[in-house]
DNA sequence: CGCCCTTTTGAAGAAAATCAAGGGCAGTGG
DNA sequence: CCACTGCCCTTGATTTTCTTCAAAAGGGCG
């Protein structure tokens, strides 16, 4: 069975009637764990299934030919992969669990079934896939300057956490290395760390052990202009 | 009436069946003319309707602070904007004609009752929303390095043309400048004029008064990793 | 012709990558 | 209990890439 709480915020992302969410509910959710460091879904793949992630981070990611990796997003709890599914195409990038991952699976043929009894879901799956593509976007736009892509990045961690109740005090748990946040915005771990290390001085977010606090929102906000709306969290 | 052709493009790439293209072709499909550098949608909108691109290119953007712009995406004959209606949300972009353009809308509350009865519609929203994204990854991927990246989106577009029957022996009309590359793909106008000299130089391309003339495609394809398959033309 | 937009080239400076090495900390095994 | 090992964070020095600033040249069009 598929957690009551990450449910109902998905519902909520999906401004789901509640006879729509016992439809979503009884869907034949199988549940599996996945390891850190092992894919959830590889390029080249088809995926005949879509996953919802409940525990974990996992992260999209593309190698280059000279073995570098580009991670192209990040999935948290109560977010979804293999949207792909609904057209048959081929992955063109990976999937892999960043921690420790619990996540619950759907046959995309049910989906479709589900969809038309529950419009609310379709809703759900262009919720998520809008949000995926502004998170994209948003990330292009920084990518101009380290110090603003990474400071948003936190930002946008932060307001997707804080959505699903992660957040405590201002502070959650980060279980990703400062070079996967390099390989996610485009830099090295070395100038990622040298930035990181220029936030913390400036005394605008403390990482420390996996836990990120931000000292105060609203400065760091305005100090790289983030708006959580584009989310629609 | 919308053009055949690209109706038959747009369909294709739905792969639907004839009956439902009758659905679709008999959509109240307005038509308007959008003049070069004017905006299709504004940021902070809420579309209300779904755009087909007829003739013409248009770009996503975002400006900065600083008052510096990103181009996100462009959108070629044949492609889709507005699917943001489908959600209610806000646009966090804007879209801009880049050339003079004829565009056709339709109502989305029309479009939702169309996708019940052609669900091949439905496939096509999602088709054209994941190839966006596909783009937006490889430009992701690629912005380690101007040359690949400038390279890589120079295939992108002669695959999109190709697809639309806009290339004719290796050469297409490209009416955007160096500048608009630069900003689609992080660069200023003037490395991304020095790069472009570069893959002139090396016998990879040419650009010439708004025509693009690949050369050997193959070796361009090898030159910068490009594999149209992530496009599903 | 003259104007504007775009492309092109040069030179100097800033941002980030690369190369290199030390330090902290947790887990492992003697 | 402590040494060892592996992973991650941190810092310094050097090199590469890209930006910025500046200016000139080409082309289309009133």
């Amino acid at each position: 069975m598929i957690p009551k709480d990450l449910l109902v915020e998905f519902m909520r992302r999906a401004r789901s009637p509640s006879q729509e969410r016992e439809v979503i509910e009884s869907l034949p959710w199988a549940m599996t764990n996945v390891m850190r460091h092992k894919n959830i879904l590889s390029a080249g793949d088809r995926p005949t299934a879509l996953f919802l992630i409940l525990e974990g981070w996992a992260g999209r990611y593309s190698l280059r030919r000279n073995g570098s990796r580009r991670i192209t997003g990040f999935m948290l709890p109560g977010d979804l992969c293999g949207i792909h599914a609904v057209t048959g195409a081929k992955m063109d990038h990976s999937v892999i669990a960043l921690t420790n991952c619990r996540i619950a699976k759907v046959p995309v043929a049910t989906i479709e079934a589900a969809v038309r009894s529950a419009p609310s879901l379709g809703r759900a799956l262009w919720h998520s896939k809008l949000m995926d593509e502004a998170i994209l976007r948003r990330w292009l736009l920084n990518s101009d300057d380290a110090e603003i892509a990474i400071a948003h990045f936190i930002c946008e961690l932060y307001a997707r956490m804080s959505a699903i109740g992660e957040v405590i005090s201002d502070t959650f748990r980060m279980s990703i290395t400062q070079a996967d946040i390099g390989d996610a915005l485009g830099l090295t771990a070395v100038h990622t760390n040298r930035i990181v290390g220029k936030l913390r001085k400036a005394g605008l977010v403390t990482i420390s052990k996996g836990e990120v606090t931000i000292e105060d929102p609203r400065q760091l906000y305005q100090h790289c202009n983030f708006d959580p709306s584009y989310l629609h969290l």
